[in-house]
RNA sequence: GGUUCCGUAGCUCAGCUGGAUAGAGCAACGCCCUUCUAAGGCGUGGGUCAAGCGUUCGAAUCGCUUCGGAAUCACCA
């Protein structure tokens, strides 16, 4: 039980001995006590007054005498109006540290015999142009979760959902035909998805040339844009993809090959994998089969044109469309389909969809779906909804060329990074220093994306780049580097980094402090996983980071003379580290040994 | 128009299951490397927590109203 914990307990029995108050969890709080206050939990008083007829100071001098008098782990306490604040006795902080110590893998929970299994799904990229900073946000947000959700034992399975078809393909597809010249990846030295976003911008391109001629000469917009021959072939291309026409088919294969090559170094260089991909060309037959399905059993209709419909008016919605009147599915029905098959293969307990809060509605829809249609985990699927990168300008347009490309994006923070550390690597190999760019450009990356609140829509403003000092990746990176750094130079003078001392040390405030931070982190881990939230973690992890540099230069380490001491700070310092680690792994952030 | 989300320092963001004088980073200005990595530490200035009303011993946090912004309400995905 933590020390937390523990105070609560013995403050619900001191209310109850003392003025005969049933009080419970919920209503004795125990926070921590606020820096410039002396103690390290505080308790609120006020709440008992009515009962314990007595002034707030008196109440709160009560409390704080019957705990240091039946709760060990409190030594001491003073009182601030009606704050009670409570002193942790120096044993109780080197037995946490000892604790702590013993656990290589402090806060993560293994998955127990009974665990639960939770498919995560992320990423989900359209074939037709390479990935940006939104598909950047979702990815690392989708790492993160799997991860967090893990670590709170559960198995965890992480998907890909592939939108490999429908007419979007057909434009580039059409384009490269049209204007390609056999044009490929190696040909051009292009990535392969960086090729194929060119040619759904040609396409665009000749599209709008075709729409502004026709209205040229008299046609309205609409009567244009249903005119022009481009859109009409592309359409005919699908038509003829759904037929399984082979040229077509061999056509779409071969250029899906070029993406999916390109996407794959992309997430290669994020850190991102998947247990199980699947493809929407897979699933939307499924899907199909599954509304008529539903048709029969009477949980959809029927409209006169052909099309089936889901009426939704008694859950506070609309009416959906589920199937085209010329039978074709729509986004709706590809959803169902691949449902239905994770739920044919896995046992999966629960599903949780990493995607962008403009598809609110969409899940909301779906889950009421899966529901009428019998899928186990669609009452309570979880849409983890997450917000907008914007520019300052406002949102990104690709048509406009604001959006900033994922790979563009990389390569320049992973420059930067070599350049920050340029005059400090002097002992490095090239393959060294050239990892150690990676590391620390990829780190300022993800953890600038994961440190805000995934809900919220957020600033990225490309001119000004992503700073490496502050609150920021490479901080936390640095101060772990810095610390294996004592650490190593520990080992060559011969000392444990891992034994605390067998007699009692006295302790600093911020020795404690550092201790608390460190015994927080499996709260942190369990509250960042019931609330999906891992900018609970990085900023807990920034928290942590700040603290232990005030220690670092306020106190000395190897050159401490009491060898008890120099024990005691080797081993907070490889705790804090090994925490470090932790976090930031859970972020999907490596951290270097040096840099 | 309906629904949902958001509004905290010049900028980017924490804090939100109610608790003490609202915190960081960046930007500005100043200080600290003969001492374990200065990508660091310390300090100064910077706020009507959008506005109003309410609930409460106590509101940035909860409720209502107003203002401002975003998303969505497609036979697009």
């Amino acid at each position: 039980m933590n020390i937390e914990s523990r105070i609560q307990k013995a403050a619900i029995e001191g209310l109850k001995h003392l003025y005969s108050i049933d009080a419970n969890e919920s209503n004795v709080q125990v926070l921590k006590t606020k820096r410039e206050f002396q103690g390290h939990y505080t308790i609120a008083v006020f709440p008992f007054l009515r009962q314990s007829r007595k002034s707030p100071e008196a109440t709160a001098t009560e409390l704080g005498e019957y705990l240091v008098a039946n709760e060990a782990a409190v030594s001491a306490f003073n009182v601030i109006k009606g704050f009670l604040n409570l002193t942790v006795s120096p044993a109780c902080w080197t037995e946490l540290l000892a604790g702590i110590n013993d656990d290589p893998h402090y806060g993560i929970t293994p998955p127990a015999a009974d665990a639960q299994t939770v498919m995560v799904e992320f990423s989900s990229p359209n074939t037709n142009k390479p990935l940006h900073l939104g598909h950047v946000r979702n990815n690392l947000l989708g790492v993160a979760l799997s991860n967090i959700i893990a670590a709170n034992g559960n198995h965890v399975i992480k998907t890909n959902i592939v939108n490999d078809r429908g007419v979007h393909i057909c434009k580039s597809m059409l384009a490269w035909l049209k204007y390609g010249n056999g044009e490929t990846p190696e040909s051009s030295h292009k990535k392969g998805d960086h090729l194929i976003g060119d040619y759904y911008v040609a396409f665009d391109k000749h599209y709008k040339a075709e729409v502004a001629d026709l209205m040229a000469s008299g046609m309205t917009k609409e009567e244009a844009e249903a005119a022009s021959p481009l859109m009409k072939e592309a359409r005919e291309m699908l038509v003829r993809w759904e037929a399984g026409d082979k040229d077509v088919r061999d056509l779409w294969s071969k250029m899906n090959g070029w993406v999916y090559a390109g996407f794959d170094e992309t997430y290669k260089m994020m850190g991102v994998s998947f247990d199980k991909i699947y493809y929407e060309s897979q699933t939307y037959l499924v899907g199909k089969a599954k509304v008529l399905e539903g048709l029969d059993k009477g949980i959809f209709y029927r409209k006169d044109d052909g099309s089936v419909w889901a009426d939704l008016t008694d859950e506070g919605l609309d009416h959906k469309l589920l199937l085209r009147s010329d039978g074709t599915s729509v986004y709706m029905t590809q959803d169902i389909g691949t449902a239905k098959m994770r739920y044919d293969d896995y046992k999966i307990d629960k599903m949780v969809y990493v995607v962008g809060n403009e598809q609110n509605y969409h899940f909301q829809v779906l889950s009421i779906l899966l529901d009428r249609l019998g899928i186990a985990w669609g009452r309570h699927l979880v849409h983890f909804s997450y917000g907008m990168v914007e520019l300052p300008e406002g949102k990104m347009k690709s048509r406009e060329g604001t959006v900033v490309d994922a790979d563009d994006l990389i390569a320049k923070m992973i420059d930067t990074a070599r350049e920050a550390a340029s005059d400090r690597l002097d002992g490095c190999s090239k393959e060294e220093a050239d990892d150690i760019a990676r590391i620390v450009g990829l780190g300022a990356l993800k953890y600038f994306i994961l440190k805000v609140d995934a809900t919220k829509n957020m600033t990225f403003n490309p001119k000004e780049s992503i700073d490496f000092n502050g609150n920021t990746g490479p901080f936390i990176q640095y101060t772990y580097a810095r610390i294996r750094s004592v650490l190593r130079k520990a080992a060559e003078l011969g000392l444990a980094t891992d034994q605390l001392p067998s007699c009692d040390v006295p302790l600093t405030a911020k020795e404690e402090s550092l201790i608390q931070m460190l015994s927080e982190f499996a709260a942190v881990v369990r509250q960042a996983g019931v609330d999906y939230n891992p900018s609970a973690i990085a900023n807990y992890a920034y928290d942590l980071v700040k603290e232990y540099n005030q220690f670092y230069h306020d106190f000395s380490i190897l050159r401490e003379e009491d060898a008890n001491v120099r024990a005691l700070r080797l081993v907070l310092s490889s705790n804090v580290c090994k925490i470090i680690k932790e976090a930031m792994s859970l972020l999907g952030i490596e951290v270097p040994e040096r840099m």
